[in-house]
DNA sequence: GTCTATACTTGGATAGAC
DNA sequence: GTCTATCCAAGTATAGAC
């Protein structure tokens, strides 16, 4: 239901889903005020009238991209016990933001950060979010186990972001998702065998 | 000792070595003729007469650090036998190229592939070797033991490439290097811990 | 709040003198 | 092989009409 009067940001809005469609279609070079104005089907000039900057709204369609991500991730998650679950849940994960070049966002405005003074403190601060929630999901799946009191759960977090990260460049360089897909096929192994021989954390009353 | 006459590419050196930096420090989208002609000490005009193209500098530049790396890696993972060790030189290796902004380079142009039209093919080509070397590294040491049998050298080696990039990317952004250094510490951990269980490939005669 | 027009800057690329 | 000058396209940003 709408308002007649002010309808305050519709165009607001299409201007982000617009950053956000050009940074993973053109990336951070090709996500020019133009070229995401015209793929809103609005003008230049709203740009900065509703952001001020070109590197504002591209750091709006990266709050967009992540608080998104991070809810449908909370959920996946919420129902998840022991790590093979949690590769299970994560392999998922990533396909959906690699065919949907979530992920994309996130590297490009990494990447372009090196060039504007300034922005890598922003995207930083938008990044934590990510960590922290891997950080929790990591805890919850191994807290309890022998290989969670060896190995601290926000390095093994910052691991997992960096690699996601780091597979995301590689599959959309050259569109072969194959090698990342046999990386979680992997894990998901080894997450197998270390729920049989260490102590799974799920429903084990002593 | 120089030639008097003909001195055929001191320039076109010049112009790789300020393409090489002004990619480190301002990344893909500072990289622009002008700005790289300017720290080279020379002229705008000169990069298209030699090289015919910004990108194509670029890739020459990609070119220089790649196969400078891959000497100094070759060099040093050379001696290497237990995967310990493999550790070690690696976290080495990691800490000067990150350090030295070496991984930078990588890292720009595959982020800014996304904005160039047939970019992606040329930077994949060039990151071929990297994750080949990756490969044979592993292989020699981990090759001949039961993790070898489990895990395939081409799938890990392409996770640590991934990883190293994401890793950089990371440290890059907030400057802060202290949790890829944790990281590599737990590996040593881990490498020690394999080196224990599994049968070592080193020296072993049966 | 939105659109048109425009000022200003930077960047890629070429021509031509030296 | 190098430098100056220049063209043209694209980018950021603002002013002002609607």
């Amino acid at each position: 239901m709408e308002r007649g009067g002010t309808r305050s940001a519709p165009t607001r809005r299409r201007l982000v889903e617009a950053a956000v469609e050009t940074l993973k279609e053109d990336g951070f070079v090709g996500a020019s005020a133009r070229a995401i104005a015209e793929r809103a089907g609005s003008n230049q000039g709203l740009i900065f009238y509703h952001f001020g900057s070109v590197t504002n709204l591209l750091l709006a369609a990266l709050d967009e991209v992540s608080a998104e991500r991070l809810h449908d991730y909370g959920e996946a998650v919420g129902r998840v016990g022991s790590p093979g679950e949690l590769v299970e849940v994560a392999t998922d994960i990533f396909l959906t933001d690699l065919d949907a070049g979530h992920m994309t966002v996130l590297a490009e405005m990494i990447a372009g950060a090196s060039s504007v003074p300034g922005l890598g403190a922003e995207v930083a601060k938008r990044i934590h979010p990510w960590r922290e929630f891997a950080r929790s999901a990591i805890e919850n799946s191994i807290g309890g186990t022998p290989l969670g009191a060896v190995v601290p759960a926000g390095d093994l977090a910052h691991a997992v972001v960096a690699l996601y990260l780091g597979l995301e460049m590689l599959s959309h360089l050259d569109g072969d998702r194959q090698p990342a897909l046999r990386l979680f096929g992997l894990a998901g192994q080894l997450a197998g065998l270390l729920e049989m021989t260490g102590a799974s954390s799920t429903s084990t009353t002593d």
